[in-house]
DNA sequence: CAAAAGCCCTGACCTAAATCAAATATCATG
DNA sequence: CATGATATTTGATTTAGGTCAGGGCTTTTG
């Protein structure tokens, strides 16, 4: 069904077993806007908030110049409007349809009646972005505490421990996107991995690497060792 | 009485009954640091979270050179160490007190307990949480794509569209610690805070910080133009 | 008020990693 | 299988910003 599916893509709702994810698409309404349409004004009271299915959403403020000062612009997946309605307070900022585009609306009252009903829902979510903030904040510290390699190391320790084969890994992204989830190039990564497999830590065939001294990799990861 | 009246003004107590604030303030702990005190440290078991009633507590995490990045500052109404409460059992990160302290300490079983039966509570747990994501993705994007002249002036913008004064700014942190939040080292701001000086965007005082081409500024933030 | 401590600025230097350019390898598709 | 598209590697060069060192300011405290 569509708006299942579509749920499933929203960040917010990441992690969440399916049927918890059926409750909530039970209680989503579809609204569809224009270009150049409204969503909803700063200081509007927030009785529920949208997740973005298709198009794209301008959240503006206008700035004292008269100017209009463009905060975000959320596109299929992204959630508007979740923090002042959790809260029951009013929208901050404004929001405008930069395309024709299809949201689904939450109500609160829906919303609040659903958690009331199964406090799982609420707990899970609760947990889900806790995780998801103890990533973040490994990730904040990671760019700017450490250097490629080490970022590299920790990347390649993560994986390797969350996986059954302690001795070879399949890579699930391309390395360009692995450049850039760890904060840098696909030519910087390259040449990191060559380094390592250079100095006998690992062996790279590919997307298939394969681990020769898990001491050292360690040892990089932490900071402790140097390649 | 103290501990319920400072409770009122905590966001993620916001819209509760009065019951329930009175529970809460049952269940919580009034603790006092010391300025510079540490609060507690990346890893450590968390038995609890905490709200900050006075002062203003700096969350990071370190690394073993001794650079830290900051990844918060929180002040009154403000929850820390909230994560460990729903997900794993240690902090992510340290936390320290940057002024003298009053904080409420909100021991984890007692404080489960009383949001099970609250449904509202946990919305507004969620609305907290869910702001807190989009804080830290923000600041991972600024991190890895952004260099320190546009971090800068985006924290700059930021301090200035969040006050009345649009001419003059007053710091509120140290420049060290303005380094540190924005992943860089103290000579690095100072050097990038001169050659904004020099081109005339902003006049540097010690700690005051005055406005004088707020375009350019904008632009530098957005990372449209270059110093 | 004087001394100590912490904070901030500046210069010289260095290095990690980005950029630019090009070659090569791998993959997908008709 | 050929052909283009995409991904990866490699080398040469540049640069942002970190490191180290020294000195001036400012704030705190006895």
């Amino acid at each position: 069904m569509k708006k299942k599916y579509a749920i499933n893509d929203v960040s917010l709702f990441q992690g969440l077993p399916e049927e918890q994810l059926e409750a909530l698409s039970d209680i989503a309404l579809k609204r569809v806007f224009q270009k150049g349409e409204e969503i909803f004004q700063a200081g509007d009271v927030a009785h529920g908030f949208y997740v973005v299915i298709t198009g794209r959403i301008k959240v503006y403020r206008a700035a004292l110049s008269g100017k209009e000062q463009i905060i975000h612009i959320w596109g299929p997946g992204d959630a508007l409007g979740e923090v002042p309605m959790f809260q029951g307070s009013t929208f901050p900022a404004s929001a405008q349809a930069l395309d024709a585009s299809e949201l689904l609306f939450f109500p609160r009252e829906a919303f609040r009646q659903l958690i009331r009903n199964e406090p799982d829902l609420g707990m899970n979510m609760i947990a889900m972005l806790s995780g998801r903030l103890r990533i973040l904040v490994s990730q904040v510290a990671t760019l700017s505490l450490k250097e490629v390699p080490q970022r590299l190391a920790a990347y390649l320790m993560l994986l390797f421990n969350s996986q059954e084969d302690k001795q070879t890994l399949q890579l699930d992204l391309a390395k360009g996107e692995i450049a850039s989830y760890l904060g840098t190039i696909q030519e910087t990564l390259s040449r990191t991995l060559k380094k390592m497999s250079e100095q006998g830590i690992i062996e790279v065939k590919g997307r298939q690497i394969r681990l020769l001294d898990i001491d050292r990799l360690e040892g990089l990861a932490s900071g402790l060792k140097q390649l």
